[in-house]
DNA sequence: TCTGGGGTCCTAGGACCC
DNA sequence: TCTGGGGTCCTAGGACCC
């Protein structure tokens, strides 16, 4: 049937879960409670950063990608864990589970966040309840706290989700937009990082306000098409669906390191890419894929990155082809340099 | 004692074709 | 003789996110 009235408004939600990784540690021994707890990579070796913590540990100043030395010098009663990747896998496909009690269109995002399109769920309740009811059944079920965002579409109900942590719902309509969205601070919004923020304070513009009512020409010299998008999204506009395959059409497959030390022998480099060749192969053959082009990453010591590789003519899935192609581009490409991560 | 590891999307330049 | 314009594919690098 062809449509007959104009699209009537969408309701999204987006489900953000707290401090996911140590919440799910937390529900697994309940002793951890209240407790300031991170999990860190690698936290024996000197160079693991926080990649989560609680609440109890952000009190004391700890911080996502603080390194760990750092983290413990103000928290000297930190406990590090380091990550059980099979556990937080094992919590999110509960979590997921849950959401799908809801409607067909949920869209994972990453290991802990998701995008529902609620539009036609009105039988089960009005937004406000089946975030509710979401909500509580996570807590309950899995033991793990989540914030909910309430919006007409995905930036919005995104930048809801991030509004009140931990256990928040927030609505934001977009009647809203003026007084609580634009005051803030342009590198605040998602999609604004340091160096577009740094962009845009050279034109002038400060606020998400300010970007709201940019000059559209100025904006596309600056920052090319995504000048306009950050546009629309500062004015509320936004019309990505919820598309619940995406995670399905995923486009490469990668596993890197960084080194306990720098290392400038080939023939412990060579060693390295077997390990990650390995990886790498073992992961595409449980996503039962192959791959047509193959790179490797280079960071030196001085953290400069160097990326190569190309497309292949016939696919490779086996760790041997891997490893032997890694080779061939770290030999052509390597500079002799001590090598930090792979 | 600085700064992990998993990704996506966009841009720019060169090769190549018509 | 001396050089158009459009399109696509490929590679490398950068910005961003969790």
């Amino acid at each position: 049937m062809k449509e007959m009235y104009p699209k009537k408004g969408r309701v999204i939600l987006h489900v953000d879960m707290n401090s996911f990784y140590a919440s799910v540690e937390t529900a697994y021994d309940p002793s951890l409670k209240g407790k300031p707890l991170a999990i860190a990579g690698n936290p024996e070796e000197r160079r693991g950063i926080i990649v989560t913590c609680s609440y109890e540990a952000r009190k004391r100043g700890v911080k996502t990608t603080m390194p760990l030395w750092e983290a413990k010098k103000l928290c000297p009663e930190l406990i590090v864990m380091k990550p059980n990747f099979d556990r937080y896998r094992a919590a999110s496909t509960a979590m997921f589970e849950i959401l799908a009690q809801f409607t067909e269109l949920v869209e994972p995002v990453s290991i802990d966040e998701g995008y529902l399109d609620i539009t036609d769920s009105y039988e089960l309740g009005s937004p406000l309840d089946i975030a509710r009811t979401i909500q509580k059944r996570i807590l309950n079920q899995l033991d793990l706290p989540c914030s909910i965002g309430i919006a007409p579409n995905k930036f919005l109900a995104k930048t809801a989700s991030d509004m009140k942590k931990p256990m928040g719902i927030t609505v934001l309509r977009k009647r809203d937009i003026p007084s609580i969205l634009w005051p803030r601070p342009v590198g605040e919004m998602h999609g604004v990082g340091s160096k577009t923020a740094e962009k845009l304070k050279g034109i002038g513009i400060e606020t998400i306000g300010d970007l709201a009512a940019g000059n559209e020409v100025q904006l596309k010299m600056v920052l090319g098409i995504n000048g306009q998008r950050l546009k629309d999204r500062a004015n509320g506009i936004d019309s990505r669906q919820v598309d619940p395959d995406s995670i399905s059409d995923f486009k490469s497959v990668g596993n890197s390191t960084t080194l306990p030390r720098d290392i400038s022998n080939q023939r412990e480099l060579f060693k390295v890419l077997d390990g990650l060749a390995d990886k790498v192969a073992t992961r595409l053959k449980r996503k039962n894929v192959v791959a047509h082009s193959l790179g490797i990453t280079i960071r030196y010591k001085d953290r400069k990155t160097v990326n190569r590789g190309r497309k292949l003519r016939n696919p490779v899935g086996g760790k041997e082809e891997i490893a032997e192609l890694a080779k061939q581009f770290l030999v052509s490409n390597w500079n002799g340099n001590p090598v930090r991560l792979r």
